[in-house]
DNA sequence: GATAAGGCTTCCAGTGACGGGAAGGTCAAG
DNA sequence: CTTGACCTTCCCGTCACTGGAAGCCTTATC
């Protein structure tokens, strides 16, 4: 199949499996005509690393995933431990968001929103916070 | 001051400053010696913008509230509008993230994480979510 | 057989917000 | 006078694409 068929089936643009070749994540066949050849397997690595990175996972964890996926002898500890990381990221990142929305909520909640230009959001962010 | 004193004094790296004003955030003099010399307003403006960032708002939303921090007749409803946006941003990232947490930790929680091969993260990753 | 539309190719440049590092000028201390 | 710590500009790299230009290939229609 064409680049743009396997693109509609995994989800993923066209763009962005020319990338993932570039990058070495999938190796499609060449036709006659210089046309990439999506055969099954590709689309199956395409899908799973649509998913991956649904799930915020980075291009080389993607690599690593693929890398564990196809390789038989694997050892699950390898995989979890890798997740788990990936876990702990999403863990911070979620941490330093809510806190984000806590001080602007606090923030956002104090200023009256009107025509006056008293505003303690601005006044928030001119002076540190406590 | 120079550079180095009013990035420890803002928390703010040289680099970063030199970028700001590349990018028209900032205006600091220079001396006969072709270095910048920053002065108190530069130094407000510089802890404003990474007070800002630090909060999460984008380059672009830090020149806006710096206009309205200049500006003595603003309405604190522009702010707050600016303000709000950003919070649903960091909402939607948050609801994003806790997704992504919620299937990746469920994964995780069903991957044993031994010397055997067989592990669910992998056939998660592998076959459509349900 | 000509033509037009659409799909495919490569290559180059841009995104956001910096960070690293090179090459070279300046300043303060010893 | 030298050393080392500053400062300057300039250019490249990050991450994961995305947009667009220029040109070839295929398919359908006239």
């Amino acid at each position: 199949m064409n680049i743009s068929e396997v693109g509609a089936r995994a989800g993923l643009p066209a763009k962005t499996i020319r990338y993932y070749e570039e990058i070495g994540l999938i190796h499609p066949q060449r036709g006659a005509n210089g046309y990439r050849h999506f055969r099954e397997t590709d689309l199956h690595k395409l899908a799973f690393i649509g998913r991956a990175r649904g799930l915020g996972f980075s291009i080389e964890d993607c690599r690593a995933l693929l890398a564990l996926y196809e390789d038989k002898a694997r050892a699950s500890a390898d995989v979890k431990a890798l997740a788990e990381r990936h876990l702990e990221q999403i863990a911070a990142k979620l941490s330093e968001l809510r806190a984000m929305q806590r001080v602007l909520s606090d923030l956002v909640g104090a200023c009256c929103g009107d025509a006056r230009p008293d505003c303690p959001i601005l006044s928030g962010l001119a002076s540190p916070a406590r």
